[in-house]
Formats: C-alpha cells, sequence, structure tokens
DNA sequence: CCAAAAGTGTTCTCGCTACACCCATGT
DNA sequence: ACATGGGTGTAGCGAGAACACTTTTGG
C-alpha cells in the first residue's frame, strides 16, 4: 500500500515519520477508521436486512447499519467478522463477506472524521439478531419496507451501493448460494433470483441455464420433501465462482 | 461513518467518547488511512501504469504505486486528485477518477498500519511525470513490461485488481472515452479496447455496435484527417454511462 | 489504378424466450 | 382422478461473429 513516495506530510508532522509513533504531538485530530456491516439474507421470501436503531447520539432513534472501529493491527475482514460476531450473533462459517466500498467524506459523522469501509454480508436464513449494549432495538427490515425510513449518517446510500452490487453480482457470479443452506432445490435458488431482483423467472428456462453453468451446482443423489407435486432434486454449490454465461435480469 | 450502534470501545477508549478528542490518552498506535493511485493510460498503444521508484525504506529501489496519506477533514477523492497532482502534474478535469477497493492488511506497510484505497485513475495519453520530492525515479510503464518486476507493498495485488477492473468496466460502461481526447474516431475507441484487453476486434462490427449504443457517442459533422484511407468521422463521448447491451470480450 | 482505412450488408449460428408437454408426488 | 410443482422439448426471434463488399481518400 502506500506511502509510496513522497509522504504528503513525511516532513511536517512527526506521526508520520519513522516507526509511526503512536502520539502525534500536533494538535491535529486523527482520522477513525470503521467497518459498516451490511447484512443481507432472505426471510419469507423477502430480501432483508439487518438494522439497529440508536441509542445514542447523533442520530438518537435512527436505524442505522451495525458497524464498529478497527483495532489497531487488526485486519479490515477481521474486524468485519468480529462487528458480526459482536451485534448479530453470526459465526464466520455462516456468512459471505465482501467489500463494497469506502466512505470517507469528512461531514458524514458530526464528531468527527471517520472513514468506514462498508462490508456486505450475505447469509441463509439468519437468525433474529441479540440486542446489543447501547442498542435501543435491533431487527430485520425488508428492502421493501423501508421506502420511507431515513436513515443514520450516510448509510441510505451506503445500503442502496450494495443492493445493488448484491442484484447485480447475481448476473455473473454463483453469489446466489450464499442465500441459500447447503443443500436446495432449483426452485430455492430460483427464490432467490426472484427475491433479490423483485421479478419472476421462467422455471422451466432457469432450470436449464443453473444445471447447465459449469461449476455452479452439484448435483446429489437424493431429492428434497415434496410439496405438493414432483419431489425436487437436491444440490449444493459447486466450485465455480462465475457465472458462463451469465444470468442477465434484463429482459422484462 | 458510522458508528451505528455499540461502540466496540465506546466505554474504553477515550478518542471515540463525545466529540474525538484529538489526543488519544490510551498508548495505542494510530491506524493511518492512505490513498493510492493507479493512473492508467495508452501510450503507442500499450495500457501504460504510472510507478515511482522509492528512495527511502522500506522498498527502497524499488517501483511503487504514488500515494498518500488523507488529512483531517479531507474527502476521500480529494486526497486522490490532491496526490495526482502533486505527484503526476495532472489536473482534475483531464481523468476520470474512481475507487477501487481498501487494503487494509496490518502486515502491509512493515512501519505500522495503514489503510489504503486504492483510486484507479484514467486519462487519456496523459504526460511524462516530474519527479517529486523523495522520488528517486517516476515513469510510465507498460502493462507488459512489468511481468518480472516485483512492486513494493502490496502493490502488485491492487495494480491486478485494478487493471481487472478496468477490463471489466469496458464491457457494460461508456468508460473507454476516458482513454481518448475530446475529439475522436471509431478506430480509436476500437484500440483503446484491443489494447485494455490484448486482442483484435472486427471492425466492421465495432463500428456497429459503438454507433448504436445509445448515449455511448455523439456523431460530429467533421471528420479526422486521412491516414492512408478513407476519412474517418468524429464523435465525442455521449451523456450516458451504461452500455446496453454490453460490449463482451468473451468471443475467442 | 492500387493500397488502405472507413463503413455497410449478409449469412450463419447460438442463446434466450415463451410455452407446450411429460413426470412424480399428495390428496 | 386431479392438482401441484419438477423438469424437458421445441419453435421463433434477435444479437453477435465472420466476412464479403462498397466508399473515400492518398500515392
Amino acid at each position: 500500500m502506500s506511502r509510496p513516495t513522497n509522504w504528503c506530510h513525511s516532513d511536517q508532522n512527526p506521526a508520520y515519520r519513522g516507526r509511526m509513533s503512536s502520539s502525534p504531538q500536533s494538535s491535529v485530530p486523527e482520522i477513525h477508521v470503521a467497518v459498516d456491516l451490511i447484512v443481507l439474507t432472505l426471510r419469507g421470501g423477502e430480501l432483508s436486512v439487518l438494522l439497529i436503531q440508536r441509542d445514542d447520539e447523533p442520530h438518537k432513534g435512527s436505524w442505522a447499519l451495525p458497524g464498529g472501529f478497527i483495532e489497531y493491527g487488526e485486519d479490515l475482514d477481521g474486524a468485519a467478522y468480529r462487528v458480526l460476531s459482536d451485534e448479530a450473533s453470526l459465526g464466520s462459517g455462516a456468512v459471505h463477506l465482501e467489500q463494497v466500498r469506502t466512505f470517507g467524506a469528512p461531514g458524514r459523522d458530526p464528531r468527527g472524521h471517520v472513514v468506514s469501509v462498508a462490508f456486505m454480508a450475505l447469509g441463509a436464513d439468519l437468525p433474529d439478531p441479540l440486542r446489543g449494549e447501547d442498542v435501543a432495538d435491533a431487527r430485520w427490515w425488508s428492502i421493501a419496507d423501508l421506502d420511507g425510513i431515513s436513515l443514520a449518517f450516510d448509510h441510505a446510500t451506503v445500503l442502496e451501493a450494495s443492493i445493488e452490487r448484491a442484484r447485480s453480482k447475481l448476473e455473473y457470479t454463483t453469489l446466489a448460494v450464499t442465500f441459500l443452506p447447503e443443500e436446495f432445490t432449483i426452485s430455492q435458488l430460483r427464490g432467490v433470483y426472484e427475491s433479490v431482483w423483485g421479478r419472476s423467472l421462467d422455471a422451466g428456462n432457469f432450470h436449464r441455464k443453473a444445471t447447465r453453468s459449469e461449476g455452479f451446482l452439484v448435483e446429489l443423489d437424493r431429492h428434497a420433501a415434496p410439496t405438493g407435486g414432483r419431489p425436487a432434486r437436491l444440490y449444493r454449490a459447486g466450485s465455480g465462482t462465475s457465472l458462463v454465461p451469465p444470468l442477465l435480469r434484463a429482459g422484462d
């Protein structure tokens, strides 16, 4: 990373010299680094996000994304997993974690300059959150129900960017399986696409495209319990990560 | 931003309380925030990146990406533009700037924990860099010539991620025009795709697809000076940003 | 007239859509 | 039997690839 060449302040700010001592003598306030988590799952066929109601100023009473500061020496992913486990009681095996973008406008947090790395976490049927400290409430929100709600900080923007990222990645990656349990049917997989994209897909065509994408699915010998019709074959996720050809959402 | 809810350290570290005072009393060293720039342009039909040869430890003598620390209160984009102007003498009008990803592994800089936001900057026929302070050398490298070279820090990874991002975005956005001057011909545009993707494209088919993509190009009444054949019509960039249908690189 | 680059036309193929149709189960 | 969801077959359409062909310039 960094500091490739002329360190902009290397000759002005002692904090940037040598081994980066921990206490700069200057009175310049520090920039803080945080992670924000956009935890997405499907609840009853609805794409849903985990939000927390703030119990402190600023934005007291507003709904916000879970997040927290990064500790010195901690990996970005590690911090995201820690927040996930602290605030959503989710182990690292249960979710797919992926960096979305970093937000660092100086005015986004009224208390100071906070640079926040947004992480998207996708999981299958995640449990109801435990209420953490300093939290008035915590619960899953269906994306559709968030229309009139205004989120704290710039979290509406962050959430919007993450959802669009997820929608887009379903097209050309095998990301959809992260919304499902270990074993699943093609119908369940189609349900993921329909829920995330908000449109219905032709069952027959979807079946063909999904089963023919190299590396997407592994066929099992078992079938799911029937739900009023022919029992569906079970599959698990294949080893591939990219979907060729892609599964496009374009066609109206 | 953030700090949505239970601030992980809000009750332990005074720096995270109230208005975020600038001088924590604890002895925990600070995390520093930097930007790294992947400046890409076309030089003689070759996709090229601006690198700087380090004049200080660590990695003294190695080639690295230009970069610098973010100042308190400074926007991420603003910091990127500042580094661009300081180290590459490029004004903000000349380039397209876009965030790629943030790298924050604690061991990536031996001097301390530096979280670095990578920005990709694309421009048309950018000038040779001026040599900044603390820089042994600075020059354009053709991507192809970098094969055996090992870059400082984790910059090889950062560069690789950026190039793949650029290649991919040419498919479904109008990003290619940022590599060209204000007015250009379809052949020049095709040359961008060929250089970045490293493969040749059918001139006729490309012409049709480019001119028929809504919002991609604006046709001008003038023509370029002929180069041994029929003079090519001039175009300038249209107002659209996404390319529908996309221009895929898949075929062979 | 010839070479070379800019554009246009044409054919073939392949993937997707729509929808008909058969399969396997519960009631 | 019939309803319901799982899965396959198939005709038609539309976009891309390959390449022939026309246009417009310079030598």
